[in-house]
Parts: C-alpha cells; structure tokens; sequence
DNA sequence: TTGAAAGCGATACCAC
DNA sequence: GTGGTATCGCTTTCAA
C-alpha cells in the first residue's frame, strides 16, 4: 500500500498558482461546473449554445486546465485503465515490439496503457498494488500472479484479468506462452539431425528461470523413449564463464547443444570455435528467439522462431473481456515455435 | 483526453458483489470509517485500542478490501506517481538495466513508477495526457516534450519534469545525453588511427535520428579542420540492405565506418566480410553500446562505451526536485563515453 | 478512543 | 440551454 507523506515541505512553494479545476474555468467563462462538463465532454444529451462553447473553450486554454482523471474515474466509478507489470529484466527485440504493438492497439480502443514499476513487490502484494489503481484490466506475464491474486483484482474492480506465460491461472484468460514447445522443437531438431547427446543450455541470471525450465522440460519430453539423452547445463552471460564451459567441453561428451537463445548461443558458439571445435562438425547449436544476429554468425545460426501473439489480436481480447467480464476465462496457445534450419546444426 | 463511454453494457455483470470501500469494512468492523482509515495507515496521531485495530484489519482482510488509490490521493492533493512515457522503440539492454534500476531506486523512495503507453500523442497532446494524472514528476526521454508541455505539466501540478535526452527544455530539469560526445569519440578514435575517409553509419529506421543525428555530428565536429571526410551512410537494419551497401562498398572509397551501435556493426562487419574486404586492414569498424556481442566477433569489435547515469542518482534528482519544485533547474551531462579499442579498427 | 462531517474534482440528474 | 447539487472513496479536523 502507498503511503502519503504527511505533505513534506508545505512552505517551500512560491505560491505556484494553483492547479485550474474546472470550476475555475466556470468562474472564468462565467458559467456554471455543470456546463463546464458538458462542453469539455461534448455531452450529447445536452445542446450548449455556440458563445458559450466558445466562453468556456477559451477559459480551459487561458488556464491550462486539464481534467483530473482520479476525480472522474472516482465519479464514473470506473476507469478506462489497463495495467501491466514493467517487467524486471532486460526484454528482447521481441517482447519490445510486442508491447508497443499492444499499446498502439488497446490506444485504438480508448484505452490507457500503463506499465506499473512493481519493484520488490511479490505475489499478492503486488497485486494489492495495481488493485489499488483501479484497472479496468490487467495483463501479467509471467509467473507474478496466483489465484489469490487475480481474485483480489476482480475484487477490485478488474474486469478482466489476462496472464501470458506458461501456465493458466484461476480465474484468469491466459494467453499459453509454451515454451515447452521451443525446447521441444530444438531437441527433436537435433536428434533427427543424428544427434543423441543433448545439453541445454541453462541462463544462470536470475529471472530467466521461468522461461528457461520449461525449455529444458520440452527437450527432455522429445527425446523420452529414445536412446538420447539431455543434459543440464548452467552458463552465465559473461565470457569467461562460456570460456570455462569450452574448456571442459570434450568432457561433456556432448554432441549437441540447444542454447536457450541466439545470444547465449552466440557466446557459446564463439567460446567453442576458440577452442578450436567444430561447428556443426564436433557439436551442433540451436538457438531461439530467431534473432537478427543469428543470421550474421558463421556458421548461420540454426533457431527456433517464435511467433508471439499479435498486439491487436490481443488487445481485442482484453476488450472482449472488458465487455463481458463473467465470460469464461479463454484459454489461448500462443507461442507458435518453429525451427529455422541454417548452418549450425 | 480519455473518454469514458457511458457505461458500455450496464447489465451484464451476473451481480458481481460490488468493490469493497472502507465502510464496508466499517460496517464490517463495527466502527466508523474514520477509525478503520486510522487503522489501516497506522495514524500516529491517534491511538486505536489493540482490540479495534484487529478487528479492522480482520474485517479488510475478510472483504479483501484495497484502498482506492484515486480517492485517496484525491484527497490527499497530491500522487507520489512518477510518470514516464513508455518508449516507443525496442529498447537496448542497456536502457532496460538503467530503466529497472530507476524504478527500484524510486520504489525505494516511496514512489510508485508508471510508464505510459503513450500512442500517437505528439508533443502537447501527449503532455496533457500524462497531466491528467497529476503525477508528482515527470520523466521524460528524448525530443517528446517542449517548454509549453513543461509548462502544461508543471501547472498541473508536476513537482519535477526531468528530460533525458540531447537538449534542455526550458523550465525541466535535463539530464543531457550527449550523443554528439560519441560521435565525437568514435571518429576522433578512427583518425588517430590514420583513418581518413570515415563513415558514418545512420540507421534507415523511424525514430532513431534523434540519436543518429548527433552522432553525426559528433563525427563531422572531430575532423573538422583535418584532411579527413565524414560520409553519411545509411543502412537499413537487414541483410539485404547490407549486402548491397558492401557490394558497392569500395566506389565509397571509404577507410574506416563509424556504424551508429554495435549491432549495426555487425551487420556491417559481416556483410564486408562477406564482400571479401579485410577489418580492418581495408576498413575499421567501430560500433556503440559496448554490447556483449562484439566481443564475440572476429576480428572483436571495437566499440564507444556508454555510461548511463545510475538510477539510484536519479532517482534522487527527482526526489531533490519533488521537494524543493522551485530549485533552479538542473542540467547534469549524464552519458560517459569512452572509445574500447577491440581489434576491428 | 471513537464518530460525525467537510471536502478533494468531476459528472449527471433534475429543476428552472 | 443552463445551474444547483448529490455523489464517488478517502482522509482529517473537530467534538464528544
């Protein structure tokens, strides 16, 4: 919960006029608050004569006056808000261009767009804290959200709740980020490329487990049954720790390695190669995520390209939940994952 | 200005207990609601027997009650929201670490963070639109604001406006991101190499000119007075585009390229490669960002380092400027930048 | 220690 | 056409 300070400096203000309401620009316009909203808002139930159009037009600009969206959305008991979680670690090309892609389309729709910066805040505390603005809807990626959480924002208010990440939440729409399905590409890649021994590269960051888990679960589930094997394998993003993987590399035995994504395959790639390794010959890398720079590498890149969803695709969805909040929750797969074969495996 | 419609479909909630209010937990409580605020905020000022504070807080926990943010800081007078336009780029790991950080820093400060998706609002059209929150400061990255969006938010009651970008705004705090100073560094760097024919790299992409631009400069402004030539180059961030610049790369009859940042860079470096030309025997390539991945290259990536200010120093700039909103404004020049000579130039 | 009530800014109903 | 005015949820005097 925010906590208001009991007005820190109250004297150090040179007498900043004071913020124009719109009963200043009545008195200005000479007119009353009532036909202040009305002109402002183009009521339509309400004809305003020309003049006075005019009259209180011209007041609203004299003073700078711009409406308080807390008193109106306290007043219409609603507000057109939707809210996400900044998110807490570095997002790709990808996820940037998704996100402004959806903020153009819920804009489109008349909705505000905006990334609340929960910082330490976990779980239900977090919820507490974008329940407390009051969001029309609420989209949380990742794992930031239990059941208790979507309830105490429907509690609230939220008239729809939409979780993208791997896994669908009580109450909520999800949009299924399969991530499963990327290891599960990569690994069945390699093995029908002859391979039989399998790492998967692990981000040793922090925060990345939610994606990476998944990933290594996927490769594990598309070799079960056969006689290749997957392994574990940690890496921080940093040079020397990948010079320190390629140099007990041979002692892995690996034959190939599915990378997380293009980056850490690029690090891994190169410490490899200064070791004199071959690539594909002696270990074949797959990457994910499709990146501009795996086109660069020598050999290309192989990766699996993700398909997220379409901003506008899913701001419709927000808006149909939005109108209709006692819907079932839907249940969409969103994460298309395909493998692009290059050079590298 | 956000319109709220009337009230899209009235009836279509199955009766969706309504939203908690402190009275309801009153009620609940079997106090009043000044006891139950009293409670829940911890009122010094006021001592609540133990028995009452418990039962308060049973009863807001019982009706899962959250606060009203807009009431309360209606009331209050006064947010401690700071607002940022949601960037309208992909931004670079590097704006994303400076990003989290901030946030942390300010949530460290009390203050809740917001970015605003801020769609196709241009200049004072986007100003008001975040005025409309009557956020307690404002922080605003590159060209999006002019002294009349100052001037609009500052009214609306904005205790600090703090831009980041190439060029003070009158009446805002600036921190200046001097791009020029990389330029500058870059192609200084190049000439003391005995390069004397450079290029400058520019992205053909939307809504980076504003860091282009000054890096150009910065270049033009190093060899001024010097036997040497700054060429402008554009390059669109794909591989076709690429190829077709390195296959007529030798009419440009250029020595060495200054390639905007690192990922332009590599695409460069490759294509040039590719074409049969020697980095950086027939060209030097320097990029910007100091990125992982031009470590990764071969020949390694010589690169402009870039030093963002931390978030926690801004973090107090903006708290500096909350508290005393009649300081003179301040101007810092915030972006370090240092040439890393790798092996590309 | 607790309660009654004023008021923050904007809107919309009901009179005139 | 336009103007009072009740109201949204919350905090905070002032009284009891």
């Amino acid at each position: 919960m925010v906590q208001i300070p009991k007005t820190p400096d109250p004297a150090s203000s040179s007498a900043p006029r004071s913020v124009p309401t719109s009963a200043d620009v009545a008195r200005l316009a000479g007119v009353s608050r009532a036909t202040v909203s009305y002109v402002l808002n183009n009521t339509s139930a309400v004809r305003i004569s020309e003049p006075t159009r005019r009259r209180v037009h011209e007041a609203a600009r004299e003073l700078g006056y711009v409406p308080h969206a807390a008193a109106r959305s306290l007043r219409a008991g609603h507000s057109r808000l939707v809210l996400m979680p900044a998110p807490s670690f570095p997002a790709g090309p990808l996820y940037s261009r998704f996100l402004t892609e959806l903020q153009w389309a819920l804009g489109r729709l008349d909705y505000t767009v905006v990334q609340h910066g929960t910082v330490g805040l976990r779980g239900d505390e977090a919820a507490r804290a974008w329940a407390e603005m009051r969001p029309v809807a609420v989209l949380v990626p990742g794992f930031d959200l239990g059941p208790q959480g979507v309830e105490v924002l429907k509690r609230s208010g939220a008239r729809a709740v939409v979780t993208l990440g791997p896994e669908a939440v009580d109450g909520a729409h999800a949009l299924l980020m399969d991530h499963e399905a990327v290891g599960h590409s990569a690994a069945r890649h390699l093995y029908e490329r002859g391979r039989r021994r399998i790492g998967v590269l692990i981000p040793a960051e922090e925060g990345l487990e939610v994606f990476s888990a998944p990933r290594l679960d996927g490769a594990r589930r598309a070799v079960e049954g056969t006689d290749a094997t997957v392994t574990r394998v940690p890496l921080a993003y940093e040079e020397r720790d990948a010079a320190r993987l390629a140099a007990r590399w041979k002692s892995l035995g690996l034959d190939a390695v599915f990378a997380y994504n293009d980056e850490y395959a690029m690090l891994l790639m190169r410490a490899l190669q200064d070791e004199g390794l071959a690539i594909p010959g002696d270990t074949a890398v797959i990457g994910a995520d499709d990146l501009m720079l795996g086109r660069l590498l020598r050999p290309r890149l192989s990766t699996v390209h993700l398909e997220l969803p379409s901003g506008r695709d899913l701001a419709a969805l927000v808006d149909r939940a939005v109108r209709d909040p006692d819907a079932a929750p839907e249940r969409h797969k969103v994460l298309g994952a395909a493998v692009v074969h290059r050079e590298s495996s």
